[in-house]
DNA sequence: ATTTAAACTTTGACTAATCAAAGTACAAGA
DNA sequence: TCTTGTACTTTGATTAGTCAAAGTTTAAAT
């Protein structure tokens, strides 16, 4: 069995490797994300490429196994889905569900797994507009778009790809979580300001575009 | 923050501590709770004395300082709110759910705690019939009888002190579960079989002595 | 009072994960 | 080509938790 640190270097390689250009974490940021020493970094690399989770070239980076990548799939999987259950079942506050399953993310068994994904009826993306992997290991994958580079259209909030508690509570009291239908009217781009109506209540919203950076929206 | 192996050890000395005569652990079975060598127990002991959990008196054994006993009934808490948490809400089986607990009770922060306590309602007592601590560190204390050692007379099934999942699955299927009515018809020392019927259904059912031993009884 | 067995303690060693600090590689600019 | 700064690697040490095996205590039995 993985320990929850290999879980962890796992789950922050797979990430680091969807932003990186030549699909190939490198360990400087891996470093960064698990506020680790670079020294460690090297140290459990290599440790991880004996194991068989990742392959580890010295000085350029690492990569994934399919053993590897099967493994952060099934954290994540249990990751979003414990958030999706802390928020719709269990009451608890979406700025919050973040934090708590980081934790819970390693406790979960198979057989707790399945039980959640089936209450909650096999859902396919968590409070944060995330894809949940699929028990095959199968992840969705949509085409969004970043809010901060929209032009003017009506569209949907599908994702927010940050976990800071005070800005999700800001977003949740501007009614901006996903599933929104929502009406991008101006991007100016000098400015650096975009100005947004909610469908519902008509209601105009200004947004700076560093906060648009981390919003996608589904057209 | 106490480790998850500090709050085993305070976990097991407690419930040690219930079942002995002077109110003391001895080491030996805790190492055998906890499976772990005796030396590693004493090792442990001097640690946890150092850290302020316990008082450890050599060759004799140990009891939890108050710091132990309120971090032991906060991971009690912990692990009985989740286990009725995973029965009544996530519709886990009976049987299953101590083991999961087992895991979970290190990864529940203290406001999802809150929350799960708020969403079932404040219970006493969790699907064992096993009573839940209060937030306030307070524990209700029952008279309960020993099923093997009951007289015949009307009575309640109250707790199940046995986790082993084949044995709850059976009392599942006889419906020997905390709650349930019941008549105890007969209690023959000699054979060692305990005649009772359940007040709903009217089924006779032959119980062992020694299974008696571990389902307790609310006259 | 001795012996003995069980229970406990000590010692030395190991593993996983980590850091600090010193050393190395290499791409980019001078 | 040489120099330099950044990124990475190596080395030696540390901590928590563990074991095996050898040593010590103690209470009970002869």
């Amino acid at each position: 069995m993985a320990s929850e640190t290999v879980e962890n270097y796992v789950k922050a390689i797979y990430t680091l490797q969807l932003n990186a250009k030549n699909n190939t974490a490198v360990l400087g940021k891996l470093a960064k994300r698990l506020k680790i020493t670079p020294g460690t970094a090297t140290t459990m690399a290599k440790n991880l490429d004996e194991a068989g989770y990742i392959n580890y070239i010295p000085r350029k980076g690492v990569t994934l196994t399919p053993n590897g990548e099967k493994l952060a799939l099934h954290v994540i999987r249990r990751h979003r889905l414990v958030e999706l259950l802390l928020v719709e079942i269990v009451g608890c506050d979406w700025s919050k569900v973040h934090d708590e399953a980081e934790v819970l993310e390693h406790a979960i068994s198979d057989y707790l797994l399945e039980k959640i994904d089936e209450l909650l009826g096999h859902p396919t993306v968590d409070p944060h507009g995330d894809p949940i992997p699929q028990a095959s290991g199968k992840i969705k994958r949509r085409k969004l778009t970043k809010l901060a580079e929209a032009k003017p259209q009506t569209a949907k909030i599908a994702r927010i790809t940050d976990h800071n508690p005070e800005f999700l509570t800001y977003l949740r009291q501007q009614q901006l979580t996903p599933g929104t239908a929502i009406t991008v009217n101006e991007n100016n781009d000098f400015a650096g300001v975009i100005t947004l109506t909610l469908k519902d209540s008509d209601t105009t919203i200004h947004l700076s575009a560093k906060a648009a950076e981390n919003i996608y929206i589904e057209s």
